[in-house]
DNA sequence: TTTTAAACATAACAAATGTTATGTTTTTAC
DNA sequence: GTAAAAACATAACATTTGTTATGTTTAAAA
């Protein structure tokens, strides 16, 4: 059995950690590096994918437009990981959207020698498209928490995960640092909805609010959310 | 802009089109023939994969278990559809569950032999590819639906996305057959309250049910709550 | 066919969530 | 630093959805 966060957590940080020293380092060799920022685009749903990109600092949302022009965010990256190759690999527009949710500095590899580098090291695909089947298996898992839990539940597990993924890549107790406008279209409400949702949680004490950093103080409360509630 | 049916299709029954009619025959010489009892599994989650199928007659649940026991059905395939494939190129084992809702007819082919294949066509691994890309999408769009919409909006979109899926492979005006508990973990409630939902739409004229089987009357009605409703 | 179990329809009530509104705090832009 | 805009917190009320309960219909088993 998985653990509980790998089952959420894209793991795309770990896509070239398989390679040996010197892979690697043909890898890093064919970054190039950009500064992206605050609220600009990756790349945009319908666009034609140029390449892959890897966060070397800050945080970014793979979101999809819904019909009444309302985004869902489906995804948080972070540090390390590495993102935009699902379009490459289909030969096909991106699926979805990527914004910068502060200013990013990104390592890039342009789509020619991004498949140079597969041909060169061929383990690479197969550990591209492995991880492919994993992101499958984790949206499946979102969609069964939206679908079945009610909003407590939906904001704990999200909690988190958040937690979770920014502690690896900020240090221990960073805390989550989204809006609340972000934060409610990644669990599916509306910020006034999860504000009373805060409310409550920090009545309880599972967590604290400084501005509107979140801090998780006893998980052991938000864990016991996930079994019972529907 | 993709058409509203296919942002929700897998499209998986058209994974062989792209090829000849030599390569297709080489394919479907590939196949032998099962057959599968009504609620019984075609692949479970974590099982080792053994092949892909394809189903040559009726239909079948792809499922994935939430925390509390529960179980998510995320799509429900029908004559023609391919599946099984994401875990045979991640080489990894199944990410959710395939159960029959009726006794099926499906056509297997092993593990080894479907290697083979890809091996003999290549354009074959790429169409293939290509398609988990866009099933990526859908998930997407999936999660855009449960999150942002309402019960009656998410009822009106599935009825509308299955009774699409179903008339193409039976005939036009065939209805929707699935049982109440199973629609209900489509669109994320319990029956009771998709028994309500759906009494609405039967006061309102939009559908029809005779015995469990839903008859849509009147899709501009149930289009029309697509872009309202929160 | 008869019996038994499962599935379905519906209603009343409880609980959760959405919405509107108002004032405050924080961030951004100049 | 100051002004303007955005983001946030909270409450009251409306609406939606969940839950429990009961009787009926349909399908499955004997």
């Amino acid at each position: 059995m998985k653990s509980f966060y790998s089952r959420f957590d894209f793991q795309s940080n770990l896509l070239f950690e398989a390679l040996t020293t010197a892979e690697k380092k043909t890898v890093y060799n064919a970054m190039e590096s950009l500064s992206i920022k605050k609220g600009s685009l990756l790349f945009y749903e319908e666009g034609i994918p140029t390449g892959i990109f890897q966060i070397k600092k800050g945080k970014a949302k793979k979101i999809k437009k819904g019909f009444s022009g309302s985004e869902q965010i489906f995804y948080i990256y972070t540090t390390g990981d590495v993102l935009g190759y699902h379009a490459l690999f289909g030969e096909e527009r991106y699926q979805d959207s990527c914004e910068a949710l502060e200013d990013l500095e990104v390592n890039f590899i342009a789509k020619d020698v991004f498949f140079q580098l597969l041909k060169s090291i061929p383990r690479l695909q197969q550990t591209f498209i492995k991880n492919i089947g994993h992101e499958f298996g984790v949206l499946a898992n979102i969609i069964a928490v939206l679908a079945q839990k009610n909003l407590n539940a939906r904001l704990a597990i999200n909690l988190l995960i958040l937690n979770n993924r920014f502690q690896k890549q900020y240090k221990a107790g960073s805390g989550i640092d989204l809006t609340r406008e972000d934060l409610a279209n990644v669990i599916g409400t509306s910020p006034e909805s999860l504000g009373r949702c805060l409310k409550y949680f920090k009545d309880q004490g599972s967590i604290e609010v400084d501005k509107r950093v979140i801090y998780i103080k006893n998980e052991e409360s938000l864990f016991q959310l996930l079994n019972s509630s529907s």
